[in-house]
DNA sequence: GTTCCGATGTATCAGCCCGATACATCGCGC
DNA sequence: GCGCGATGTATCGGGCTGATACATCGGAAC
């Protein structure tokens, strides 16, 4: 379950949504948008596209640009199925959207999730993560009880780690919870952009999404 | 290069200088000294274990307990090669020491390792994740652009985290220099490991990770 | 006391996924 | 004109996982 290809499939559906893709273009944008957090592979990417056309859910458009174009591309567009499929697919609540998979993607469509279901993932995802917690606290007092400085530096290290993602998630939760009761406004109201505090990007240029 | 399977393999290595053990009792080991960093599955330990018997590091002993024992166990036992090998490894500070496949089992026998390892390793780490760090801040300045306020709160609390990350190896650099002000570590009276017979560490300074 | 069940133990295999690679064109600098 | 990096599509070997099979042991349930 909540296989590497679903979640891309579910991925490239949402991104589709934007505008008509070829598969170059859509990987970039992947992994863009998914920032550093995760890759996809073309030799996951191909496949899955025709998968996809296979199940109906885009269309195959081949383009040769005018008369002298000779570079085939080709153009990936989203169908009345597909559209279906990928609503289908974000009211899918089960654990699939908050195992370390597949939460990223679903989280990063959140702007186009309803939002009982959004909590019910977030909630997912906390839990998963609570479980996590334990284990690590167990490990913890294990390794306390051996004498290994280091080995216990590494597992307070990720107990925290992950304590602070539960307390993000909280924070998100309250926050869902906070705007459920009247009918949310829109994610994009309060958004006006702040002063950026402290992050005044410096030049900082070189990004390798690839190599 | 820095598959999983040298993973497993130092860190099987590092496991067996405690006690020989069977193959069942060495993953409970490994998964717990890991904690939930890490998991190895069978079908990579008992292959790994073969290949190591293989190459001479240790050597297989079947364990037939008694009159009545039946159940067959096969306890492995490191060999002298298999130390040297293993304290070869130790030294061992290229980049897979420091990608996220390799740095957490690194980091854990960091009781047995090197103090200028341990730092050439600290450091090489905390420089890959500075590079993610950039990574995430272009992704978060992209994702302020176009108005997608879920998308950005997954960059930013992405980049949060891995600027916790490379503060806390901060601190541990900062330990290990003020514990070890030169260069050379002052030898003979916390040393952890033997004389060490013939092969007294031999220097192997340079290693620059470019390829 | 016997029956069930989970832990202990070794071992294999289908299937998934990545990383590398091949092939081809374009636009740019020099 | 020539190299070189970006754009593009596509495939394949091989590593790794997760599931599964098989077998024994200790203890709890009743």
């Amino acid at each position: 379950m909540a296989k590497r290809s679903d979640v891309l499939e579910f991925a490239v559906l949402g991104l589709l949504h934007e505008a008509p893709m070829h598969g170059y273009e859509l990987r970039k944008r992947l992994n863009a948008t998914l920032g550093a957090l995760r890759a996809f592979s073309y030799g996951s990417l191909y496949p899955c596209l025709k998968q996809l056309a296979a199940s109906g859910f885009v269309t195959e458009q081949v383009e040769d640009s005018g008369t002298t174009g000779k570079r085939s591309r080709i153009v990936y567009q989203l169908t009345a199925d597909g559209k279906e499929h990928f609503a289908a697919l974000l009211d899918e609540s089960g654990p699939s959207a908050w195992d370390d998979e597949g939460f990223g993607v679903h989280f990063a469509f959140f702007g186009r999730t309803d939002a009982a279901t959004r909590l019910r993932i977030l909630e997912g995802r906390r839990s998963r993560l609570e479980e996590r917690v334990a284990g690590f606290r167990s490990a913890v007092s294990r390794s306390r009880e051996r004498v290994d400085s280091y080995t216990l530096a590494l597992h307070q290290h990720g107990l925290e780690s992950v304590e602070r993602e539960v307390r993000w998630l909280s924070e998100l939760i309250d926050d869902e919870r906070r705007s459920r009761p009247s009918q949310e406004p829109a994610a994009g109201t309060t958004d006006v952009r702040p002063p950026a505090s402290g992050t005044a990007t410096p030049p900082l240029r070189a990004r390798r999404e690839d190599h």
